[in-house]
DNA sequence: TTGTAGGCGTTATCAA
DNA sequence: TTGATAACGCCTACAA
């Protein structure tokens, strides 16, 4: 382009050879900590970098090593939707870019319209080099993303239980534990009628979710009818029905999304049943929502933050050739709070 | 690196242009819509580009044209705070991302720990090369990161009000315009002792307010009795304190933090004050959490991905060579609900 | 309209 | 230990 001032043209490594009367090598390899070079020599090269403040062209480092020094984490957009969550994006980036520190590598962060387009941006990137590896998160039931992934090569990681589904490595949590913990934390409490509020059944994780809570709700020892409702604009009404029935009345909720629960529990209450008097409810996942409302919520609850840096450090693993690994993240803990209680009758 | 397959090297241009029966040259002006080829041979390289499902590699491309096709976004991080509130950060990266879209160009997310950090990093990223420019947000009262930039000439956009501040361009919103809304609001109820509670006065935003209310107040035509209170774990304290004295009682709240709004309003009416009949309470910021209390909060109401839309546009804008500019960004309006009423006596 | 050659800035190779 | 020289893969004057 068009230099202002052709004498003030950037600095390259070979300016900084010549000023320091070296090889372009012996820059590299001072630079890069690398043998071959005497510590007078690399010293007095390093002083010279410091002196005019020079640093390594990316773009040029990055063609040289054939390694771009990126990963990606792309998220489905939804009109009118923050990217990201406050309760799980926020706290599993902060982990992600705890892993990343000092490492020299960058996060990018996308979004796309479908799943479809998400596979297809990965091939694009692998294509072009423009990521090392990416984190895969929310996987479905039946993901396009997973086997795009295989086809074309690009290390990843799914942030998710795709155990026995995938070849690619993942970061799980055990979803059947928690729901486990939380049924059997509602059965001591003597709940007998207990329903699962959950959402999209093609997220894999609700599936699994949807399972493991049968499964320990037949386990529970105590007959439990347990059932799953759909979350969405009627949810309110179908659980007062179920709770205000005279034959087996509905006494405990699991609800799948922390803000979901809160607004359930208001809308609950504004229709004049009591939490936990009549209904205990319980969140699954947790959050500083959980203690805004009243009563606050009794939730399941794991760290996040810790999840996003363990997933982060098994991607970073698989770039430098590691082999996949199906590994288990933080374990899940139940914060019992005050709306669940003993079940009424 | 060690390649399996010899043959199986990856494709290049001249690779992609001796399949076609080209030059490399053609291959490119295909490639990028440039005149100087005939229609017929566009398609053909073209149809040849999708046979090989080819793409050109980023790094070699970024070098060649001295652009990084990314921006960075960074934020301080704080420890066991997610990276993003939910009611900013989701909605301002949402906009950012549908600014960038088909744009060719990334977003860079990147976490430090304090200011003074981050303006080195900005230092670094110039120096490397590795973004074309850079969103600034929450600027502080003396913030080391404009002197910085402007320094070393990273182009950048400051998502708040530096106007006279900075010459460097910034995308600001009027917040006298939202103080002078909200105290109108509350004094047409017939408040005349208003508290606005803030936060760290560092933050410049903060400190527009703070002048802002106060001048607000002061030509509201009537006699506003207003002071601003520390947003800490003595604000509820201090508010019910001034809400029950005999003399002049408090009855109207600005809170600047919307979670904070809701978690104040929950504690103060524990405490036995009505909402809004003996307090009324005004959040600054909109979202989901002012509707999931009792009762819904009235609250100053902004499109924040619109906000982030338009400083991504304006930092794509100063890349390609355009001049920095003070440009303002959505107004903010105000949504009457529930927590706002007459002033009692 | 097409091809050739040089530049972008780094790292790797291989003699000296 | 050092210093040329060749990749890395693309873009683009400039010549044909």
């Amino acid at each position: 382009m068009n230099n202002p001032d052709p004498t003030a043209r950037r600095l390259t490594i070979a300016e900084i050879a010549s000023r320091a009367k070296v090889s372009p090598t012996a820059v590299s390899f001072a630079l890069n900590g690398r043998p071959g070079i005497s510590p007078e020599t690399r010293e007095h090269i390093l002083e010279v970098v410091r002196q005019a403040n020079w640093r390594p062209n990316y773009a040029a480092q990055a063609l040289s090593m054939s390694k771009a020094g990126m990963i990606g984490v792309v998220t489905i957009r939804q009109p009118g939707q923050p990217l990201w969550s406050a309760s799980f994006g926020g706290h599993f980036l902060a982990g992600v870019q705890a892993a990343l520190a000092d490492q020299g590598v960058l996060l990018i962060l996308h979004t796309v319209a479908s799943l479809k387009e998400e596979a297809a941006l990965y091939e694009r990137w692998m294509g072009e080099r423009r990521v090392d590896g990416v984190l895969v998160i929310n996987p479905h039931m039946r993901d396009p993303r997973l086997k795009e992934l295989e086809r074309v090569g690009l290390p990843a990681v799914i942030v998710g239980d795709t155990r026995g589904l995938s070849p690619l490595g993942c970061v799980w949590t055990d979803d059947e534990a928690a729901a486990r913990l939380a049924v059997s934390h509602l059965a001591g409490l003597g709940h007998t009628h207990i329903a699962r509020i959950g959402g999209n059944l093609d997220l894999l994780h609700y599936s699994i979710r949807e399972r493991a809570f049968m499964g320990a709700a037949r386990d529970s020892g105590i007959q439990v009818n347990a059932e799953t409702i759909e979350a969405d604009h009627d949810t309110a009404d179908t659980v007062a029905g179920l709770a205000t029935q005279d034959h087996n009345p509905l006494t405990a909720l699991i609800v799948e999304d922390l803000e979901f629960a809160v607004h359930l529990t208001g809308t609950l209450i504004e229709r004049g049943l009591r939490v936990p008097e009549d209904l205990s409810v319980l969140a699954w996942d947790d959050g500083p929502s959980a203690t805004l409302v009243t009563p606050n919520l009794t939730a399941l609850s794991r760290d996040i933050a810790a999840y996003g840096q363990l997933a982060a450090q098994e991607l970073l693993g698989l770039i430098h050739g590691e082999q996949p690994r199906e590994i288990q993240g933080t374990k899940t803990t139940l914060v019992a709070r005050q709306s669940t209680a003993r079940a009424r009758g």
